[in-house]
DNA sequence: GATGAATGAGACTTCATTCAT
DNA sequence: TATGAATGAAGTCTCATTCAT
């Protein structure tokens, strides 16, 4: 069981290598197998079919970003420092090119019932962890009561994917650069605003 | 000389169907030969291939979903108004499918530079009227002078994208209409802050 | 009458420019048809199909390089100097790439009986031209009797002709180069012999 | 490893034998598949593209026939058996068509580097062949020191090829014959001069 | 006569998937 | 389990040819 899940993994991983560097429409069996260095053969041994492997690297990237933004940001407390740390992210996740992937299989998805479940699941444990940090920042302000937290957290996981989507198209990253100084800038009136007589004990 | 514009658009229009109902990766020379019911060689004698061919459906999508948003949006004054609005153009967007083709688009342009080229090309008039939209909300604030207008507005459209990304996992639209549900609220809110002394002489 | 002749001969004067710029495999109807500047449906009005047009080619092509051999071999008289001429005749036929038209038919003729035949019929004249020019260099020497003109003259062309065949795969012409050297040498040989006593009265 | 090589053998096989039946226009991936009874999709196993296989074929073509050719001409010593061999292997290469193969092929590298480059790549050995076959009959001539071996190997080549290109205009195989007959004729004379006391000690 | 849009067959090629080894 | 050769369907694209205008 265990040799079965390491070569699983190795699939799976290669998998993920291969839709960050050569893209979506690139990643076929027989490629996933060059990058890997094994036989296209034995995909088949441990998943049922091309689509029930992507939603397998879906799942992987997913959890191990997840994993990172968790790290990074569990001790977040100023919003100034979350937006750095956010952005620090947002670089990685373009320069590495794994939630390129995501994006593309969100796209596929469309086309394919299985792969479009498979994200939907990936993306719950999102929305959760966006609640977590959403919450932490609303409790202190005046609006706490008024602001659904929910909603505020699927704005926020929206604005990223979106953000990613427009970083992808321009070929340098000014843009999201000056979104990021702006963004940090709001960021810095939301901590003194926060921080101010009245607000907190 | 009309005939050649008559057939180019009826291919357009069958590629943005195709798009929206089958998905990009579905989205193949003979698939939307059979969806504009012509033979499939007639898109060469008219485009180059099947990358610009997607380029012109992008541009084609792009240009009537803007002409739809200005139309809507032209003499908007109140945020609740605005997000009303907006609300009920996601919905078009989300049932006629359209958009849907635009995010494919997206995705798909990260391994086609042409295709890159022609949606970024495409959205640079979204952002031009975003901006408009921005500025004259953010006129009657007393932020006016410290927000950045086109960031906003990016992020404005970072926002939609990844909404209507969101939106195509979830198989009813339940969420999406959560979040207006609250944008309008808040949108409330500002309205009655923006009316408030003070604010506008 | 005189306009059809004149269409006619636009549309196979395309078809040999379109043979020698681009090749064999890239003359097509449409080809042919921007290479002339008149649409492709013209073409069907003045032959049955592509393979009588290329015969028209082959034809055309075939006669006006034999008028200017002719016209530079007809009044030679020493071996030296139709070497000399010969050479020259040879570069123009790389140059043009006319001969190379011929060459690349030929070998398609071989699918096509239409196109043998044309080609046949069309080799006929320069077999009578080579037989002249022969029989005219022979009958200055000793060994008059003994050769047989025609299968000289046969030979003759088939040199020529493998001659083009390996000049096109040659990037450079050295070789070629190199031959007509050496075949000049022997000329100039052949012409003392000729010319010495008791050859000719 | 084995199977490999089979497999592409037999491929190569099929490829030589269609170009050989029907001709280099008709020499596509599915009719070489239908000749040798395999789906055409296992030639792109074997073969980056059709050109890749039609330079193999080629090599091979031209390997097997220079076996034998070497075979048949290693020992001859007279000119008159030369010829008489000679005109057995022309006959058999016209008969299989293997020439044939080698000829259109020749003619189709004008369009294709690659080919091009791999028919260069394997005429090399014929002309270091022919070279050593011309070296060995003029050695005996007076002439020896005048005659540049490798432009004469040249024309043998070119003459060779020629007379190959022809032969296949012809419907039958009167007018090579009549060729051969007369060069039999001159190299009797050719070995009654070269033998003759003073030429060889 | 001429045009050029349209057709339909067929070319090359790729790919997911299977299966004998 | 793993391999890698083979298959067959499908994809993109080109082309000769036709035909309404």
């Amino acid at each position: 069981m265990a040799a079965r899940t390491e070569s699983r993994d190795r699939i799976v991983r290669a998998t993920v290598q291969t839709l960050a560097t050569e893209g979506y429409a690139a990643t076929t069996a027989r490629s996933v197998a060059r990058t890997g260095g094994f036989a296209p053969g034995v995909i088949y041994y441990h998943f049922d079919d091309l689509e029930d492997l992507l939603v397998a690297a879906a799942q992987y990237t997913g959890e191990s970003r997840l994993a990172r933004y968790r790290e990074e940001l569990s001790d977040v407390t100023s919003a100034t420092e979350l937006l750095e740390r956010l952005e620090r992210l947002h670089t990685e996740d373009v320069a590495d090119g794994y939630m390129a992937a995501v994006q593309e299989l969100t796209a596929a998805s469309s086309s394919s019932p299985k792969l479009a479940a498979g994200i939907r699941t990936q993306i719950e444990p999102w929305q959760n962890f966006a609640e977590q940090i959403a919450a932490r920042f609303v409790a202190r302000t005046p609006f706490a009561a008024l602001v659904p937290i929910p909603e505020l957290a699927r704005a926020a996981i929206a604005l990223f994917l979106g953000m990613e989507m427009l970083s992808h198209l321009d070929t340098d990253g000014a843009r999201s650069d000056a979104f990021f100084t702006s963004a940090k800038q709001a960021a810095a009136l939301f901590d003194v605003m926060a921080s101010a007589p009245g607000n907190l004990p």
